[in-house]
DNA sequence: CGCGTAGTTGATTGGATTCAACACGTGTGG
DNA sequence: CCACACGTGTTGAATCCAATCAACTACGCG
């Protein structure tokens, strides 16, 4: 009765739409519902003093953001484009209430599955230039929401890009066009995008450019060098 | 800052030393130990293949990290300098296990306390620009283990630095030393330093160079405003 | 004392931001 | 149906910043 992170069926889990960019819910806000993406995209966005706003993360159909790993919100949650989600009741996934829905270990895995998208970013934005970062962003779009012919669609506002990938729209918009060019990927419409070169993006994500020192000092140096054998 | 999270008396904590950058767990390897910091500073890496490191995050004395929130380590923790940490079993970390010794909130906001160090790594990269970056970084820093003079020990390479920060060890340098001409900080010695103007320094993260979009698209953007009113 | 490493500084070059102008699609109202 | 405004994406030119290469200093340790 309790597999699967399946719905509990007792309550009628209607598929809200949300409109392109509302919010989902705020940052500190009390943590009533966790929100099961259905469709479209959405995503985290973090508003600091100073009004400057950060695009977290993206989250794709089938993730669940706004659990409860404590009462309140983590961040706020914003819809892109044509987001339509289930509401879940909170308690459900929240930790140490005797009542589970869910057994603990699934409510691990969504919790995981969520943290996953943010430090997904650092990872991203680890990467020095560009294109490395377009090209890791890519490669990661398309984990999440390329179908078998590796088409997906691409509905995220450049503006969005470019605050993910912390650069201007100008250099998002000019590296993606260079990737056309390269023949790397195709965009057949304003909103359908299609990775043609997945081995090509990957290997510019990874060695775009990184910076020096880490393949340097990495084999001289005695700090940097883990002491203990067997990492992978 | 960090109230509770008290280790269980029963077992007998020895506080062990490890060596500068030293392998304390690895990635996907089984997790049998939450390691509690006590004394100096960890950080964790990301190795990809390709060769390339990247410094994730730093903890520092008093986190605990290599929580199971699954069966398998999250990432790769080493010792940047003088590391003193305690041993506690997984188990009393692990989700959903009957046998608690720490009640489910506590657990949570361990784990939160540990997911917080990657998101913060986002935000401090999210910036552009070395100065806002390297600011936010020196404000992120003494949060974590600034005394009451704003001094704290600062004992990480500045390779490592360079690698958290997305940038290269000159440019943490020159930065570094352009802070210190400007006299926003001091570092009286090699390994300690001390934040002289912490509003500058905020100020500098928050506007050393933002995206212009940020400012314009946010008021005349409809796609960017949240249509829900009362965020913050 | 000499070696190795980390840190520092200068000069150069390439890349990204920025400003500006324009193209394109969409929805609205005349 | 067309004109228009508006937002978004696109492209060009100029400036500025940061990566890079190279040399040097400071420091810790045998």
């Amino acid at each position: 009765m309790y597999e699967a992170l399946e719905l509990v069926p007792e309550a009628p889990l209607v598929c809200m739409p949300a409109d392109d960019g509302e919010m989902l819910f705020a940052k500190d806000d009390w943590c009533e519902h966790a929100l099961e993406i259905r469709s479209g995209i959405a995503r985290a966005v973090s508003y600091s003093r100073g009004g400057d706003r950060q695009v977290m993360a993206f989250f794709f159909p089938g993730d669940i953001i706004g659990l409860p790993l404590f009462d309140a919100h983590r961040y706020s949650a914003e819809a892109v484009s044509g987001l339509r989600f289930a509401r879940h009741p909170a308690e459900r996934y929240r930790m140490g209430k005797e009542h589970y829905d869910q057994s603990a270990q699934k409510v691990a895995g969504a919790v995981w599955q969520e943290e996953k998208a943010f430090i997904a970013r650092g990872l991203i934005l680890g990467r020095v230039g560009a294109l490395s970062r377009v090209a890791a962003f890519l490669g990661y779009l398309a984990e999440h929401l390329a179908d078998e012919d590796r088409t997906m669609p691409f509905a995220i506002p450049q503006a969005d890009i470019a605050s993910y990938l912390a650069t201007s729209p100008e250099t998002v918009c000019r590296t993606l066009r260079g990737l056309r060019d390269r023949g790397l990927i195709a965009m057949t419409s304003r909103d359908r995008l299609k990775i043609l070169d997945p081995a090509q993006l990957a290997r510019l994500a990874a060695e775009g450019r990184t910076c020096r020192d880490v393949e340097t000092t990495r084999f001289n140096s005695q700090a940097m060098r883990p002491k203990q054998a067997g990492r992978r």
